[in-house]
RNA sequence: GGCGGCAUAGCCAAGCGGUAAGGCAGAGGACUGCAAAUCCUUUAUCCCCCGGUUCGAAUCCGGGUGCCGCCUCCA
């Protein structure tokens, strides 16, 4: 089995054979940090996160770096409304997603360079390319001569004819050309400006990357990833002053992630269709929205729902619950045995290769979910109704949960406890359950619970099931559901 | 106008020439005092439409229809 990638550049799947055996160098372009991140910023981190996690699962040593943009025009008109300096716009958003995305569990990158502290590589890049004859001052500004680039396109199946004939491309009296890009712009009065030999001025949008790229991971890197809406025009630029810069290929493999579509149209900014993550997060606890991202193939658009986070939440519950009986079988003492013979459960000992060989097809994570559950069936078999009196099928099926347990982690999934997951994180409210809506009932505290389900236990044992099942439905009505089974009942909050 | 993508059950979603994964929802059964959870069974004669290639197509080709994206800042 081998690990096959869809590439944009060529439009196909490739066997992924990075430069180095057993080494990949990935950049990931982040996010620029004006505003809070939505959704779709999710999205795409999400799914190179699983990337990331399951290229160091198939046993590669990868060296991660994504980037923030921390100067540009938006930062800087932001920063202008606000009537503070950049730097505390862009530190914020940074604070804020660090603090988003932790949440969500995503991996740390190796390095999150940002653009304003890699301005001399920067600049230095740009003076190579203007020695070269590849761009050209004007005024302040250096442009990059899009002409000089003959595979300029080769990326986004553009060709300049085209691109010329679209009346989309912006006039520029100063440019030789109309699809030439700024590499450095020239500052206006009171705006943030570095040093460089064409005057005070800032970079352009595209050479950060490059530069950032180059220098963390060197000329050549093996996957550069973002959104499909930076294969054009960034990710062609950057190709093409790379390129033109070392004469050497910038990237291997292209990877793009798909949108998130809200009523089927993409969600962003501008459409005004977005939520924030933290509009989300503040509903649903962030593996749910996880679980939903993953539920999907990475460049495939989703449409973002109430009733697709329900169904999410649904799914993850069920994983949820065979953690849950893992760890009762770990409390009574279990220890993992060996996993039984049989057909019925060849999805649980082979999970790890079923699981392997739908991700090496392009990361195909729902394909990988879907035999994770295949496994799951196979594991709630063996899960015993008392496992301190079942000491085999506790073994069986502690050593099954663990062998699924790493495959859920490439996922990124399952990361806290089933304890904390059904009980401790009630500030996490879940309102968008089908038809239901708990609104901001106080529910009882874990010690209430435990003394109601001794009372109803008394009560069962008088066979007086009249006041057992009041207990139940009060405690239910209060948000808590119990579970009566051989070794006793246990509860949970509910949505 | 140029380039690209998508259309699979009530909903979500795999499938990449060999006879329709998985999840959610639903139905029946087992278990249970009753529930819940779990297990078993069940739910697309068929993959937008029309042609074609093939022993064989949801999968390939041609033509439609519908939806979306990029071409401007954007994950």
């Amino acid at each position: 089995m081998s690990l096959k990638v869809f590439n944009t550049m060529g439009g196909r799947k490739e066997a992924f054979v990075p430069a180095t055996p057993g080494k990949v160098r990935m950049y990931v372009c982040g996010v620029t940090v004006y505003d809070l991140c939505h959704v779709g910023h999710a999205r795409a981190n999400v799914a190179f996160d699983i990337i990331v996690r399951y290229l160091r699962h198939a046993g590669y040593e990868v060296r991660y770096i994504r980037n923030f943009t921390d100067i540009d025009d938006k930062i800087i008109r932001r920063a202008s409304q606000e009537g503070i300096p950049f730097e505390a716009v862009t530190g914020k958003y940074i604070d804020a997603f660090h603090e988003d995305f932790d949440r969500l569990g995503l991996l740390r990158p190796d390095a999150e360079p940002r653009a304003t502290e890699h301005v001399p590589e920067i600049i230095a890049l740009v003076s190579g390319l203007v020695r070269a004859g590849k761009a050209y001052a004007v005024d302040g500004d250096v442009y990059y001569a899009v002409k000089g680039f003959p595979e300029y396109g080769k990326l986004s199946g553009k060709n300049v004819e085209d691109l010329l004939a679209g009346a989309r491309v912006e006039v520029d009296e100063r440019k030789r050309d109309p699809l030439d890009f700024a590499l450095w712009k020239a500052s206006k009065p009171g705006e943030p400006a570095w040093d460089s030999p064409w005057g005070p001025g800032r970079p352009g949008w595209h050479i950060e990357c490059s530069a950032m790229a180059m220098k963390h991971l060197g000329e050549t890197i093996d996957i550069h990833g973002g959104g499909k809406d930076l294969v054009f025009p960034h990710h062609e630029n950057e190709i093409a002053q790379s390129e033109a810069a070392t004469g050497k290929p910038f990237a291997r493999y292209w990877l793009h992630n798909g949108f998130v579509n809200i009523d089927n149209e993409k969600m962003s900014k501008s459409l005004g269709n977005f939520f924030t993550l933290r509009d989300v997060l503040a509903r649903v606890k962030p593996e749910v929205l996880r679980f939903f991202l993953a539920a999907s193939h990475y460049r495939s658009p989703i449409d973002y729902s109430d009733r697709s986070l329900a169904e999410a939440k649904a799914g993850l519950d069920r994983l949820y619950r065979v953690k849950e009986k893992a760890e009762i079988c770990r409390a009574a003492g279990a220890a993992p045995s060996a996993l039984p013979e049989g057909e019925e459960f060849a999805p649980l000992r082979d999970a790890r290769n079923r699981f392997d060989g739908a991700m090496d097809d392009d990361f195909n994570t729902a394909a990988a979910l879907g035999r994770l559950f295949d496994a799951v069936r196979a594991l709630n078999r063996l899960a015993p109704d008392d496992p301190a009196a079942e000491r085999e099928k506790a073994g069986q099926f502690l050593a099954g949960y663990e062998l699924l347990e790493p495959l859920f982690g490439v996922l990124g999934l399952l990361r806290i406890s089933a304890g904390d997951y059904f009980r401790l994180e009630i500030h996490v409210m879940d309102t968008v359950g089908v038809g239901e809506n708990l609104s901001a009932t106080v529910r009882p505290s874990e010690a209430d619970v435990l003394k109601r389900i001794e009372a109803r236990k008394a009560a069962r044992a008088r066979k007086e099931y009249a006041e057992a099942d009041r207990i139940r439905k009060e405690l239910e009505a209060a948000g808590v559901l119990l579970e009566d089974g051989k070794a006793g009942t246990t509860w949970k909050y509910r949505e």
